[in-house]
DNA sequence: TCAGGGTTTGACGCAAACGTCAGGCCATGA
DNA sequence: TCATGGCCTGACGTTTGCGTCAAACCCTGA
């Protein structure tokens, strides 16, 4: 374990934050790919520095909750530029309201569901008698 | 509109299904080409009845609450069948579960978000000062 | 010196859920 | 009669988010 640049734990080989958040190095290309990462390079290889796990973690907590990445891209924006920029804060605020919206709507949903599903659990078990 | 058979409203033709709920014809048929609905037949053209109106909406349903095409067909299995189906009601219980405890997952991981977002709101308008 | 392990860049594959022609059939109305 | 409109069946295209090789480089330890 000799390497004093990566021992800081500022700096990440991709791998390493590959292994902590359970996902691929090619999820991480990926993303990189696509913008959403900038790490630097020593030669070919990437380094990851604590700004791109933060924002690494930012983007996993995206896809959870059901954002493209087209759109946790915009998001991260917003952890970069000034942070002055209105408009932008505002679409994405815009952004999650909608999401928020259609939870909710599935929300209910899933209440309907829920409770089609206990009646048909019912019938069934009416059918099969003491059995059920 | 001198379409007796068609205007007992029993019957539909595929654009007043695609009219009805903002699809397109095209999602129709692939939703019957996925086994998902079974229209009768004059000549070529699609004749869809009650039974496929009801069906469309609950795929519908389950397209807003996020399952697949797959699962759906699953569940509506449930809707023909003797209903008596055990294994297969607990099953998408199950299913319906999962889904349950996600979406319960993204709602605080969204108001964390909405935290988040609030918070770059606050300090991107005391930047711009009295003119936010 | 050479195998092994980690890294890189292509580039193709894939599954889902349709979109989008293309070409053809059929009925209707001016 | 012919244009128009709706429906049909292929069949290829598209987007998203990676998976899966392939071929090559570099460093390290036996």
């Amino acid at each position: 374990m000799n390497r004093p640049e990566l021992d800081s734990r500022d700096l990440y080989a991709i791998a390493d934050l590959a292994k902590e958040f359970g996902i691929s190095t090619r999820a991480i290309r990926f993303y990189e790919a696509k913008g959403l990462l900038t790490p630097g390079r020593v030669g070919g290889t990437r380094i990851f520095r604590r700004r791109d796990r933060a924002r690494l973690i930012l983007i996993l907590r995206g896809k959870r909750l059901g954002f493209s990445l087209r759109d946790i891209s915009d998001y991260l924006s917003l952890y970069d530029a000034d942070r002055t920029q209105h408009a932008q804060v505002a679409l994405l605020v815009e952004k999650v309201d909608q999401r928020l919206k259609l939870l909710q709507e599935q929300w209910t949903d899933l209440e309907t569901t829920i409770a089609e599903l206990r009646e048909i659990r019912k019938l069934a078990s009416e059918r099969m008698g003491a059995a059920g």
